[in-house]
DNA sequence: ATTGGCCTTAGAGTTGTCTCTAAGCTTATA
DNA sequence: TATAAGCTTAGAGACAACTCTAAGGCCAAT
């Protein structure tokens, strides 16, 4: 049996993030000390570390409640939920990415396009662009 | 001159949303009528269509504000503090798609490893591999 | 004159994930 | 036995960028 900070030393969160995770019903302890320490057993460290491997992965605290209650009970729910939590995160990360890959984009074109070495920004070609309502998109800017 | 919706309605922002930028500094309005409404001048209407046009590109709130007070006295500023600021957010942006980069690696693995079609979750490998601590990095997976 | 839509302000609420504090009890070490 | 380190709780604070509310004044149209 572990105190918490044995458990967040194992796991590498701290004993902070552990109670918060209890808050929200991702990590539980199973027992209590008799002054009332956190106890936990075999079981709820296996359960804290599908916590952190889920989290370092990426999914949100409410996915992994959701893979959390599966896990529970296998038995009970089919693999294709746990796809589908799979499959709606990548989702979202395809859709960050894009989002990202268009900012990445148009501030390389913006550093390209830019010598950045003028003593004074009276013509500094960003400026210009944003002032201008972006990058034109007809006519090269490369 | 134009009242707050007018500016909203031209720029595509709330008029909530102009008020929370004035607030930061962002967007200012050079008159109020008699009645105190918000009047924005050619010049208030260019500022806050910058404002705009660099947070479609992503700036943040606190980058926007500097590449304004650059803007406001662009003869004091060098053309750098423009690029650096450009720079900083593109070596964000780059961290934030190498982050997902990995989730992506990760979800997809995951997903092609598991047929999905079970009727039961008593054998998901997704399951299992977040209970055995992540995607095995030694020894083939796909 | 009334209605409805716009405007004002200060300030609270939202989302997600922590992070920390205060006040007080417990345990281990010197 | 004294001290330090660790534990408990409820609850506040941090961050970014909004988003909304309440309570009230203003203005144009019917």
């Amino acid at each position: 049996m572990l105190k918490i900070s044995e458990l967040a030393g194992r796991i590498g969160l701290s004993a902070h993030t552990i109670r918060f995770y209890e808050k929200h019903g991702l990590i539980e302890a199973s027992q209590r000390s008799e002054s009332g320490y956190r106890l936990y057993s075999a079981a709820d460290i296996n359960r804290a570390e599908f916590v952190k491997t889920a989290r370092n992965i990426g999914f949100s605290l409410e996915d992994i409640a959701q893979l959390l209650s599966i896990r529970l009970d296998r038995s009970s729910h089919s693999c294709q939920e746990v796809t589908d939590i799979t499959r709606n995160k990548l989702h979202e990360v395809n859709r960050k990415m894009a989002e990202l890959e268009a900012m990445q984009k148009v501030l390389s074109r913006l550093l390209d396009n830019c010598d950045g070495v003028l003593e004074n920004a009276t013509h500094c070609f960003i400026l210009e662009v944003l002032d201008n309502g972006g990058l034109a998109t007809t006519g090269r800017v490369n």
